[in-house]
DNA sequence: AGTCGCCTGGTA
DNA sequence: TACCAGGCGACT
Protein backbone atom coordinates (compact mmCIF):
# COMPACT_ATOMS: atom_id res chain seq x y z
CA UNK A 1 0.00 0.00 0.00
CA UNK A 2 1.55 3.31 -1.22
CA UNK A 3 2.27 5.21 1.92
CA UNK A 4 4.79 8.62 2.26
CA UNK A 5 7.87 6.70 0.80
CA UNK A 6 5.77 5.39 -1.77
CA UNK A 7 4.06 8.46 -2.91
CA UNK A 8 7.13 10.44 -2.51
CA UNK A 9 9.03 8.22 -4.85
CA UNK A 10 6.42 8.35 -7.49
CA UNK A 11 6.40 12.36 -6.76
CA UNK A 12 9.96 12.71 -7.19
CA UNK A 13 9.55 10.42 -10.29
CA UNK A 14 6.62 12.44 -12.12
CA UNK A 15 8.36 15.54 -11.50
CA UNK A 16 11.26 14.14 -14.02
CA UNK A 17 8.86 12.58 -16.18
CA UNK A 18 5.76 14.85 -16.56
CA UNK A 19 6.70 18.12 -15.24
CA UNK A 20 6.42 20.67 -18.26
CA UNK A 21 3.94 18.44 -20.16
CA UNK A 22 0.55 20.09 -21.58
CA UNK A 23 -2.69 18.04 -20.81
CA UNK A 24 -4.48 16.95 -24.21
CA UNK A 25 -6.88 15.36 -23.26
CA UNK A 26 -8.37 13.10 -20.60
CA UNK A 27 -10.37 9.70 -20.14
CA UNK A 28 -11.55 7.45 -17.77
CA UNK A 29 -13.80 4.06 -17.83
CA UNK A 30 -14.60 4.74 -13.74
CA UNK A 31 -16.12 7.67 -13.48
CA UNK A 32 -16.89 7.39 -9.84
CA UNK A 33 -13.08 7.77 -9.41
CA UNK A 34 -12.74 11.11 -10.92
CA UNK A 35 -14.11 14.20 -8.87
CA UNK A 36 -16.19 15.79 -8.86
CA UNK A 37 -16.79 14.43 -12.89
CA UNK A 38 -15.03 13.83 -16.13
CA UNK A 39 -16.43 16.69 -17.64
CA UNK A 40 -15.20 19.15 -15.27
CA UNK A 41 -11.99 18.32 -15.28
CA UNK A 42 -11.37 18.07 -18.56
CA UNK A 43 -12.84 21.62 -18.99
CA UNK A 44 -10.54 22.61 -16.17
CA UNK A 45 -6.96 21.12 -17.30
CA UNK A 46 -7.22 20.32 -20.85
CA UNK A 47 -4.70 22.55 -22.50
CA UNK A 48 -3.10 23.56 -19.16
CA UNK A 49 0.28 22.44 -18.29
CA UNK A 50 1.85 20.75 -15.26
CA UNK A 51 3.69 23.49 -13.32
CA UNK A 52 5.21 20.91 -10.38
CA UNK A 53 3.98 18.19 -8.17
CA UNK A 54 3.96 18.19 -4.26
CA UNK A 55 2.90 15.59 -1.36
CA UNK A 56 1.61 16.50 1.62
CA UNK A 57 0.72 12.90 3.56
CA UNK A 58 -0.46 9.77 1.34
CA UNK A 59 -2.09 13.02 -1.12
CA UNK A 60 0.04 13.94 -4.52
CA UNK A 61 -0.95 17.11 -5.51
CA UNK A 62 -0.69 18.30 -9.39
CA UNK A 63 -0.44 22.21 -10.46
CA UNK A 64 -1.22 23.34 -13.25
CA UNK A 65 -0.13 26.75 -15.29
CA UNK A 66 -3.84 28.35 -15.05
CA UNK A 67 -3.40 27.60 -11.07
CA UNK A 68 -5.69 24.50 -11.26
CA UNK A 69 -4.86 21.71 -8.68
CA UNK A 70 -5.84 18.04 -8.81
CA UNK A 71 -5.28 15.90 -5.61
CA UNK A 72 -4.66 11.81 -6.66
CA UNK A 73 -5.06 9.36 -3.60
CA UNK A 74 -3.88 5.68 -4.39
CA UNK A 75 -5.36 4.29 -1.27
CA UNK A 76 -4.54 0.37 -1.07
CA UNK A 77 -3.64 -0.58 -5.05
CA UNK A 78 -3.18 2.86 -7.12
CA UNK A 79 -0.61 3.14 -9.12
CA UNK A 80 0.56 6.21 -11.41
CA UNK A 81 2.77 5.29 -14.36
CA UNK A 82 3.89 7.30 -17.48
CA UNK A 83 3.68 5.49 -20.46
CA UNK A 84 4.56 6.15 -24.41
CA UNK A 85 1.32 7.21 -26.03
CA UNK A 86 -0.76 3.85 -27.53
CA UNK A 87 1.80 1.58 -25.46
CA UNK A 88 -0.31 -1.62 -24.47
CA UNK A 89 -2.80 -1.11 -21.73
CA UNK A 90 -1.71 -1.10 -18.25
CA UNK A 91 -3.39 -3.79 -16.41
CA UNK A 92 -6.93 -1.58 -14.11
CA UNK A 93 -6.18 1.74 -15.99
CA UNK A 94 -8.89 3.42 -15.01
CA UNK A 95 -8.34 7.51 -15.65
CA UNK A 96 -5.41 8.56 -17.97
CA UNK A 97 -4.44 11.71 -18.95
CA UNK A 98 -2.83 12.02 -22.48
CA UNK A 99 0.14 14.45 -22.24
CA UNK A 100 2.01 16.36 -24.91
CA UNK A 101 5.65 14.86 -25.79
CA UNK A 102 3.42 11.16 -26.99
CA UNK A 103 3.29 10.87 -22.83
CA UNK A 104 0.35 9.61 -21.08
CA UNK A 105 0.07 9.57 -17.29
CA UNK A 106 -1.79 6.51 -16.09
CA UNK A 107 -4.22 6.01 -12.85
CA UNK A 108 -4.54 2.56 -12.26
CA UNK A 109 -6.33 0.58 -9.02
CA UNK A 110 -7.35 -2.98 -8.62
CA UNK A 111 -9.69 -2.05 -6.02
CA UNK A 112 -11.01 1.06 -7.55
CA UNK A 113 -10.70 3.00 -4.03
CA UNK A 114 -8.21 5.74 -5.22
CA UNK A 115 -9.33 8.62 -6.89
CA UNK A 116 -8.29 11.74 -8.39
CA UNK A 117 -10.00 15.30 -7.40
CA UNK A 118 -9.51 18.53 -9.15
CA UNK A 119 -10.12 21.18 -6.31
CA UNK A 120 -12.28 24.15 -6.48
CA UNK A 121 -9.43 26.82 -5.25
CA UNK A 122 -6.46 27.45 -3.05
CA UNK A 123 -8.64 27.43 -0.43
CA UNK A 124 -10.12 24.40 -0.72
CA UNK A 125 -6.51 23.02 -0.83
CA UNK A 126 -5.54 24.60 2.43
CA UNK A 127 -8.62 22.99 4.36
CA UNK A 128 -7.62 19.87 3.17
CA UNK A 129 -4.36 20.04 3.92
CA UNK A 130 -4.46 21.73 7.11
CA UNK A 131 -7.05 18.27 8.67
CA UNK A 132 -3.43 16.68 8.13
CA UNK A 133 -0.76 16.30 11.09
CA UNK A 134 3.23 17.27 10.45
CA UNK A 135 5.13 15.45 8.20
CA UNK A 136 7.69 13.19 9.99
CA UNK A 137 10.63 13.85 7.82
CA UNK A 138 9.62 17.72 8.21
CA UNK A 139 7.69 19.54 10.53
CA UNK A 140 7.91 17.26 13.27
CA UNK A 141 10.37 17.98 16.19
CA UNK A 142 10.61 15.83 19.55
CA UNK A 143 8.53 17.88 21.89
CA UNK A 144 5.21 18.40 19.12
CA UNK A 145 5.89 14.42 19.03
CA UNK A 146 5.87 14.09 22.57
CA UNK A 147 2.35 16.40 22.69
CA UNK A 148 1.05 14.05 19.76
CA UNK A 149 1.65 11.47 21.87
CA UNK A 150 0.19 12.51 25.32
CA UNK A 151 -2.78 13.92 23.88
CA UNK A 152 -4.42 10.48 23.69
CA UNK A 153 -4.99 6.82 25.41
CA UNK A 154 -5.46 4.89 21.69
CA UNK A 155 -3.22 2.06 21.28
CA UNK A 156 0.57 3.53 19.86
CA UNK A 157 -0.15 1.70 16.49
CA UNK A 158 -3.80 3.53 15.85
CA UNK A 159 -2.10 7.08 16.48
CA UNK A 160 0.82 6.68 14.10
CA UNK A 161 -1.64 5.84 11.51
CA UNK A 162 -3.85 8.72 12.05
CA UNK A 163 -3.46 10.85 9.36
CA UNK A 164 -4.75 13.86 11.46
CA UNK A 165 -2.15 13.48 14.32
CA UNK A 166 0.88 12.52 11.96
CA UNK A 167 0.97 12.26 8.15
CA UNK A 168 2.31 8.99 5.67
CA UNK A 169 2.37 6.84 8.17
CA UNK A 170 0.56 3.68 7.15
CA UNK A 171 0.74 -0.01 8.36
CA UNK A 172 4.01 -1.34 6.65
CA UNK A 173 6.12 1.81 8.77
CA UNK A 174 4.05 1.81 11.40
CA UNK A 175 4.66 -2.24 12.57
CA UNK A 176 8.26 -1.65 11.09
CA UNK A 177 8.84 1.28 13.85
CA UNK A 178 7.32 0.16 16.25
CA UNK A 179 9.41 -3.13 16.26
CA UNK A 180 12.38 -1.10 15.73
CA UNK A 181 12.11 0.91 18.87
CA UNK A 182 11.05 -2.21 20.95
CA UNK A 183 6.89 -1.01 21.53
CA UNK A 184 3.92 -3.44 21.70
CA UNK A 185 1.39 -1.68 18.88
CA UNK A 186 -0.79 -1.95 21.87
CA UNK A 187 0.62 0.31 24.40
CA UNK A 188 -1.18 3.11 25.16
CA UNK A 189 0.13 6.33 23.63
CA UNK A 190 -0.10 8.58 26.74
CA UNK A 191 1.42 6.13 28.93
CA UNK A 192 5.22 5.65 26.64
CA UNK A 193 8.02 7.00 28.56
CA UNK A 194 10.39 9.33 27.79
CA UNK A 195 12.80 6.87 26.30
CA UNK A 196 10.43 5.11 25.03
CA UNK A 197 9.16 8.19 23.47
CA UNK A 198 12.24 9.22 21.88
CA UNK A 199 13.13 5.76 20.26
CA UNK A 200 9.72 5.69 18.73
CA UNK A 201 10.26 9.28 16.91
CA UNK A 202 14.00 7.92 15.90
CA UNK A 203 12.78 4.99 14.55
CA UNK A 204 9.77 6.70 12.78
CA UNK A 205 12.30 9.00 10.96
CA UNK A 206 14.28 5.62 10.57
CA UNK A 207 12.19 3.54 8.78
CA UNK A 208 10.51 6.22 6.61
CA UNK A 209 14.07 7.48 5.43
CA UNK A 210 15.10 3.38 4.36
CA UNK A 211 11.30 3.49 2.80
CA UNK A 212 12.41 6.25 0.61
CA UNK A 213 15.84 4.93 0.06
CA UNK A 214 14.38 1.70 -1.51
CA UNK A 215 11.80 3.57 -3.49
CA UNK A 216 9.23 2.18 -1.27
CA UNK A 217 7.84 -1.23 -0.55
CA UNK A 218 6.42 -3.17 -3.30
CA UNK A 219 5.02 -5.98 -1.28
CA UNK A 220 1.70 -6.39 -3.10
CA UNK A 221 0.52 -3.81 -5.69
CA UNK A 222 3.12 -0.81 -5.69
CA UNK A 223 4.87 -0.02 -8.12
CA UNK A 224 6.62 3.69 -9.11
CA UNK A 225 6.33 5.83 -12.16
CA UNK A 226 7.88 3.66 -14.94
CA UNK A 227 6.40 0.42 -13.47
CA UNK A 228 9.39 -0.71 -11.37
CA UNK A 229 9.08 -2.31 -8.01
CA UNK A 230 10.97 -0.82 -4.93
CA UNK A 231 13.08 -2.99 -2.42
CA UNK A 232 11.83 -2.17 1.16
CA UNK A 233 10.14 -5.34 1.46
CA UNK A 234 13.41 -6.91 1.27
CA UNK A 235 14.41 -4.60 4.24
CA UNK A 236 10.88 -5.20 6.11
CA UNK A 237 11.69 -5.59 9.88
CA UNK A 238 8.07 -6.77 11.04
CA UNK A 239 5.22 -6.15 8.52
CA UNK A 240 4.32 -9.05 6.72
CA UNK A 241 7.05 -11.25 8.65
CA UNK A 242 4.47 -13.54 10.93
CA UNK A 243 6.36 -16.85 11.37
CA UNK A 244 9.95 -15.41 10.20
CA UNK A 245 13.01 -14.69 13.02
CA UNK A 246 12.92 -11.35 14.47
CA UNK A 247 15.99 -9.20 13.05
CA UNK A 248 16.86 -8.39 16.71
CA UNK A 249 16.36 -11.59 18.65
CA UNK A 250 15.32 -14.97 18.59
CA UNK A 251 11.78 -14.32 18.55
CA UNK A 252 9.51 -15.19 15.76
CA UNK A 253 7.10 -12.47 14.25
CA UNK A 254 3.45 -12.15 15.33
CA UNK A 255 0.46 -11.23 13.84
CA UNK A 256 -2.59 -9.99 15.39
CA UNK A 257 -5.44 -7.76 14.49
CA UNK A 258 -4.94 -4.00 15.59
CA UNK A 259 -8.19 -1.71 15.25
CA UNK A 260 -9.32 -3.98 12.14
CA UNK A 261 -5.46 -4.30 10.73
CA UNK A 262 -3.04 -6.82 10.83
CA UNK A 263 -0.60 -5.62 12.65
CA UNK A 264 3.25 -7.52 13.10
CA UNK A 265 5.52 -7.55 16.19
CA UNK A 266 7.69 -9.25 18.06
CA UNK A 267 6.15 -10.53 20.88
CA UNK A 268 10.23 -10.33 23.05
CA UNK A 269 11.39 -6.94 21.78
CA UNK A 270 8.03 -5.65 22.03
CA UNK A 271 6.38 -6.23 25.49
CA UNK A 272 3.31 -4.40 26.68
C1' DA B 1 -13.78 3.86 19.96
C1' DG B 2 -15.79 0.30 17.11
C1' DT B 3 -18.19 -0.96 12.66
C1' DC B 4 -19.57 -0.47 7.90
C1' DG B 5 -18.92 0.33 3.02
C1' DC B 6 -16.33 1.06 -0.93
C1' DC B 7 -13.91 -2.89 -4.47
C1' DT B 8 -11.66 -7.03 -6.59
C1' DG B 9 -8.15 -10.73 -6.71
C1' DG B 10 -6.58 -14.32 -4.13
C1' DT B 11 -7.36 -18.03 -0.95
C1' DA B 12 -9.90 -21.45 1.90
C1' DT C 1 -18.72 -20.36 -3.50
C1' DA C 2 -17.89 -17.69 0.41
C1' DC C 3 -14.81 -14.90 2.58
C1' DC C 4 -11.12 -11.70 3.49
C1' DA C 5 -7.73 -7.61 3.16
C1' DG C 6 -7.31 -2.75 3.80
C1' DG C 7 -7.13 3.52 3.91
C1' DC C 8 -10.26 6.30 5.26
C1' DG C 9 -14.69 8.67 5.75
C1' DA C 10 -19.30 8.14 7.63
C1' DC C 11 -22.02 6.58 11.05
C1' DT C 12 -23.26 4.88 15.64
Amino acid sequence: MPELPEVETIRRDLIKLVVGKKVLDIKTDSPKQVKPSLAIVKKAIVGASIKKIERRAKLLQIFFSNNRVLIIHLKLTGRLLVREAGAVEDKWQHVVLFLSGNKELRFTDLRKFGWVKLLKDQNELEEILSGFGPEPLNDLDFNKFKEILASTARAIKVLLMDQKKISGIGNIYACDALLLAKIHPEKKAKELKEVEAKRLFTAVEKVLKAGIKYRGASDQYYLDALGHKGSYQDHFLAYGRAGEKCFKCDGIIDKMKLGGRGTYFCPKCQKK
